[in-house]
DNA sequence: ATGAAAGCGCTAACAC
DNA sequence: GTGTTAGCGCTTTCAT
C-alpha cells in the first residue's frame, strides 16, 4: 500500500529511506534520530518518529550489524537441563542482559555432546555475538583445556575456571567453595564430630567447589574425611547414596552439594529406620522453591542467581564497550545458608552396635509451619 | 598476519573475498561452497574449503542476513521463572531449534511487565527472527486480545489459545485438560466421592486448562464440584491452600495443578493431623525431578516437554520453510499418569464431626522404596 | 545542525 | 560448473 512496487503479498517493510522522504529529511537524520546522536533539532526529530511511526517502521539490525559491525546481541551457553540451578541463571541472565539492551542468543551443550563447549562458542561466534556467557561449564572428556576455536569477544564464565584463552575472560558465581563451608561449619558448630559428603558429578566444576569447600572446612577444623559419595544431582542418586550411609551408624551428618539429592537421601534414610534430623542432619544446597516444604524442612545454602547474573553481566557489558579499559573486579556473592529443620545436634554418642531411637527433638517436630523463609542467617 | 592492513590488534576476520583468492576461485564460488549448492566440482570445493580452514574463515552472518532477507533464527518468548514447566519447555525448545539448522533468541516476558507480550514479540522482531514461539503465555491485563505490533512471521503458541493473529499461528501443548481429567478420574476410580481443586493462577492458561478439566471430568461423572482454591504454583500457596482444606473432614481427593502446590499441600495436611494418603489422596502435575522422593511420593502427571517442543517446531519450520504450504497438523500429546503412594481408596465413611485415625494402607507404607518411575500408567 | 557518498560481506539473478 | 553484476539497509566519513 505505502510503497508501490505492485505485490500485496505482505507489504515490503518501510526502510530509513522511506520515513526519510515522509520526513522530509535525508536517510542519515533519521538514523541518527533512531541512535539517539546529538545535533538534531527536537523539530526535526518529532516529525521524524512521527513518520516512522506512521509507517511502522522498524530498523533492520542484520543491516545495522553489517555495516556496525556490532550485532549488539551477547550468546550465552548453558547445558540443557532444567536443573534448577542452570536454569535460574539462565533467566537471571536474560533478565540482564535486556535491561542492558542487548539481544539474548542461548545454545545448550549436551552432556556428551560430542562437539560440546567448543561446538556451542562456535555457534554463537557464527552468529556474530558481541560477547558471550558460559554458564556452569563442565569439564569436557578430551577436549581438555584450549577450544580450538579463536575468540575474540569477551567471555565471562559462570562458576569455574578458565575453559579457554580468549582476548577477555571474566569470571562470576565464584564461592560456592565459601558457601559449601558455611554448610559444613553450621553441622560442626551443632556439635557433629565430622559430616559426610555427597558430592555432584566432579565433572561440573559447581560440584568440584562445593567438595572443596567440604573438605577445606572440615581440614581447618581438624576432622575426620570420610568418604565422599558422588551423585548426579538427582534425587535418585541421593536416594543411592541414602541407603549406603545409612547402614554407617557413625554418620550423623551429610552434606549434599544439591537439593534434589538431599531430598532423595531423605527418603532413603527415613525408609532405613534413621530419622532425619533426629538422627542424621542434612544440609542441601540451591534452596529450590519446595525446600522449605519437604519433610524435614530442609537446611540449605541459597544461591543468588539474580545478584551473581547481574554482577556478572555488568562486567562483561562493560568489557564490550571498553575494550581497552581494565576489567571490572569481581566480587564474591555473600553466603546464605537458611537453617531449617533438617538439622540439628548429633544424638548422644552410645556403644556401636546397639540399634536405639532417641527422643524427638525440642520443639522440632512435624507439627511446626515451616518457616516461610526464616530461620536464615548470612555468614561472611 | 594473513591480510597486510598492519594493525595488529585483532586481525581483521577474512571474508569470503580472502578465502576464494587463497583458493583461486571467485568469491561466489566460495558462496556456493559454504551454502551446499550443487554445481561445484568436487575440486574446487575442496580447495575451498581447505582455504578456509586455513584462514580460520567465519561466514558473516549479519551480511547473509541482510542480503537475504533471512536470519535463520528463531525467537522464543518465555516467563523468566525458573518453574519446572516453562523451564523445561525452553530447554527442549533450544535442543530442537538447534537440530534443525537455526539459532536461538530468548526474551522473557515477566509478569507484571507493562509492555508484556507485545514487548517481547516486538523485540523479537526487531532481532528480525524467521519465527516466534510463544511458551506459555499468561493473560495480560488490559492488553487483552490483539497485539498492536504487525507480526509478519509464523508464530508457534505453545499452550495458550491466540493471544493475537499473525500471518501464520500454530498450537501445540494442548491437551492439559485431558491430563487432568485422567488424574480426576484415577482418582473417582479408586473410590472418592470427589475430586478438591488446588488451581495455578488462572492468568496461566496451563492453569484454565487444568481446571477445566477437572471440571468436565466431575461433570461427566456427575460428582459435586467443590469451591476451587486458587494457588500461585508455588509450594507456600499449596500450604496455604492445605490449611484451609485440612480443616474440611469432607477433603478426601486433591487434583493440585502443579507439583510445588501438592507438595506444600501434602505438608500442611501432616501438620493438622491429615494423613497422605490415608486420609487425603493428593495428585500433583508435572512430575518435577524430586516427585518420586518426596514423602509419600507423589502420584501426578507427567508432562512430556521434549515431544511437545519437537512436534510444535517441527511444524514452525515447516511453516517458516514453505509459506504457502498448509500448516501440518497439530497431535496431541499422549497423556501419561504416574501413579505413586500419594494416593489410595478413600477411607471409610463415617459420620461427620469425629476425628479419627484410621488404619494403615496395605503395603503402603513410608518404608517401601519408591518406584523410581515405577506404577506409571498411559491413559488417552 | 544536516546531507552525500561510500561501503559493510554477503546472496541473487543472470550470463558464460 | 563457474564468474559477473547488483543490491540488501544500514553506519561511517567527510562536507557543508
Amino acid at each position: 500500500m505505502t510503497r508501490g512496487t505492485g505485490r500485496e503479498q505482505s507489504p515490503a517493510a518501510p526502510r530509513s529511506v522511506d520515513v526519510a522522504r515522509l520526513a522530509g529529511v535525508s536517510q542519515k537524520t533519521v538514523s541518527r534520530v533512531f541512535n539517539d546522536e546529538p545535533y538534531v533539532s527536537a523539530e526535526v526529530r518529532r516529525r521524524v518518529l512521527e513518520a516512522a511511526e506512521q509507517l511502522g517502521y522498524r530498523r533492520n539490525n542484520a543491516a545495522r550489524a553489517l555495516a556496525s559491525g556490532r550485532t549488539r546481541s551477547i550468546g550465552v551457553v548453558t547445558l540443557g537441563t532444567a536443573l534448577y540451578g542452570p536454569a535460574s541463571l539462565l533467566m537471571g541472565v536474560e533478565r540482564v542482559v535486556r535491561d542492558t539492551g542487548y539481544a539474548l542468543r542461548v545454545v545448550n551443550t549436551m552432556e556428551g555432546d560430542p562437539a560440546g563447549l567448543a561446538g556451542a562458542v562456535g555457534s554463537l561466534l557464527d552468529q556474530g555475538v558481541d560477547g558471550i556467557v558460559i554458564s556452569e561449564p563442565i569439564e569436557e572428556e578430551g577436549a581438555e583445556g584450549d577450544l580450538t576455536v579463536p575468540v575474540n569477544v569477551p567471555v565471562l564464565v559462570l562458576g569455574a575456571p578458565p575453559p579457554f584463552t580468549a582476548s577477555t575472560v571474566l569470571y562470576g558465581a565464584g564461592g560456592a567453595d565459601l558457601m559449601a563451608r558455611a554448610a559444613i561449619e553450621h553441622l560442626l558448630d551443632l556439635g557433629h564430630p565430622t559430616v559426610h559428603h555427597l558430592a555432584g558429578p566432579q565433572r561440573w566444576y559447581a560440584a568440584k567447589d562445593r567438595l572443596e569447600g567440604w573438605r577445606a572446612a572440615l581440614a581447618a577444623h581438624g576432622r575426620d574425611r570420610p568418604p565422599v559419595i558422588e551423585g548426579d544431582w538427582s534425587a535418585a542418586s541421593g536416594y543411592a547414596a541414602g541407603r549406603e550411609l545409612a547402614a554407617d551408624p557413625e554418620v550423623t551428618a551429610v552434606f549434599a552439594a544439591n537439593d534434589d539429592m538431599a531430598i532423595g537421601l531423605i527418603r532413603a534414610l527415613a525408609e532405613a529406620g534413621r530419622r532425619v534430623p533426629e538422627d542424621v542432619s542434612v544440609v542441601g544446597f540451591d534452596d529450590i522453591p519446595v525446600a522449605a516444604y519437604v519433610t524435614p524442612p530442609l537446611t540449605t545454602v541459597r544461591q543468588q542467581f539474580d545478584t551473581v547474573a547481574q554482577e556478572g553481566l555488568k562486567r562483561l557489558v562493560h568489557a564490550i564497550e571498553n575494550p581497552q579499559a581494565e576489567a571490572l573486579p569481581a566480587s564474591d556473592p555473600p553466603v546464605h545458608l537458611v537453617v531449617r529443620a533438617s538439622t540439628q545436634p548429633p544424638p548422644p554418642r552410645r556403644p556401636p552396635g546397639r540399634r536405639r531411637h532417641t527422643a524427638s527433638r525440642p520443639g522440632g517436630g512435624p507439627h511446626d509451619p515451616p518457616p516461610a523463609n526464616g530461620g536464615s542467617s548470612t555468614h561472611h
